[in-house]
DNA sequence: GATACAACTGCATATTTGTGTGGTTTTTAT
DNA sequence: ATAAAAACCACACAAATATGCAGTTGTATC
């Protein structure tokens, strides 16, 4: 069963530390389920090697000389847009975080992960899923909460449905004119929701009233 | 140490089913550092009972007769801004999760989830994290990459400095000579910005500019 | 020292917008 | 049934905008 390429996940590790590079490797190699296809000190040579390989996942580290694993991700998302890659790191700094996720990474763990969790990660992330520790899991949700707040405070800007279109139409750069052919209807009408909305806005000009319902989520 | 309230996480456990939540609230108590300060059949006596309550962690079915889950966390989070609230599902459905999420949960696990796991859990929502399963962590950051995405398009709409101050000043409702008065620049000096920014972005209004500037990430 | 670019100024003018005032008709909720 | 709310239409006019053309000045890169 070990050699069933059928039940192989196929992982390579990029990790300048070569202590913490070879552990990984043996663990994975040691483990039924799981091959180690490729160890790589650098960026650059993974990036080189990339091509045409078989890889289901990529380990990651976060601080590598050279071209930095952020850049590495990105780097190898345009190689090959499919690859799943879990970030290590140090750090559970902010910042890097979301730099890794936004480049294309599509898990994040510290490197004190317990070698069974990671492996279990590794699985996760075959199958689909994306492992993170849970503080920044909380970071992610965090934000989410934020822009979700934004939204509810809206209860007081309520513009009907026909408000809504024609503000959307603005914002596409149509005219009223444009706006009145699009929707049946004659241009002072266009006029008249548009002072509607104006009013319910609070503000005196297409750009204030666009700029304001797209950042409340309105449209 | 069992009873040392300084160790203990309070946990209150909102489940319609009689087994589950029975279930839950003797694994909970009958682990050291564990406490279950309450189990509810339904949201309405749950909130009910909150204010005042000392409670650290709740579990929250989202399938509850009555108010829902959804909701449930919404009105909690309205008595009580700072509890910690675990959703417990069995489906693992992409709309119910983001609405308990924006709602105010702040992790969410499968009915599923073993035992051990749903303990961990409760700890590292207690020490400020957000365990989820990891399919819905995939789910979040699927939505995370998107907008990263938009963000990177934006190499070519380079806008100078200048540029961005002029149609951050339409979004906020300026007129060219309010621009011009702010900025200490003539009224024509503005409209030549306007049309560098309608060139660079491709648009022929303020509103279309405007529009493209905020969703794009640039002003 | 040349080329490029950002930032600036000026003027002309057709088109578009914002706002005033005054309505009718159709849905929706009580 | 009746009152709101939403959606519709019309006319008028000052103000603001979009876009044409034709420049100057300062700063940075080659």
């Amino acid at each position: 069963m070990k050699n069933d390429k059928n039940y192989m996940i196929k992982v390579a590790i990029v990790e300048d530390n070569n202590t913490i590079r070879e552990g990984l490797a043996a663990l994975i190699s040691g483990t039924n389920g799981y091959d180690c296809v490729g160890t790589y000190i650098k960026c650059e040579t993974f990036l080189e090697d990339l091509p045409g390989k078989d890889i289901d996942v990529v380990l990651m580290d976060i601080g590598l000389p050279g071209i930095s694993g952020i850049e590495g991700v990105k780097k190898a998302k345009e190689i090959e847009p499919g690859i799943d890659i879990l970030m290590l790191t140090v750090y559970e700094d902010n910042s890097v975080v979301f730099e890794a996720l936004c480049a294309g990474a599509c898990g994040y763990l510290v490197k004190k992960t317990p070698p069974l969790r990671l492996l279990e990660a590794i699985k996760e992330v075959y199958e689909g899923g994306s492992p993170m520790s849970s503080n920044i899991a909380r970071q992610v949700i965090t934000l989410f909460q934020q822009n979700a707040a934004i939204e509810q405070e809206n209860e007081e800007y309520k513009l009907t449905n026909r408000e809504k279109e024609v503000l959307f139409k603005l914002s596409e750069g149509n005219n009223y004119q444009e706006i009145a052919d699009a929707l049946f209807i004659s241009v002072d009408t266009v006029r008249h929701h548009i002072r509607n909305i104006y009013s319910k806005l609070h503000v005196h000009s297409q750009s204030e009233a666009v700029a304001k319902a797209i950042r409340r989520g309105i449209i």
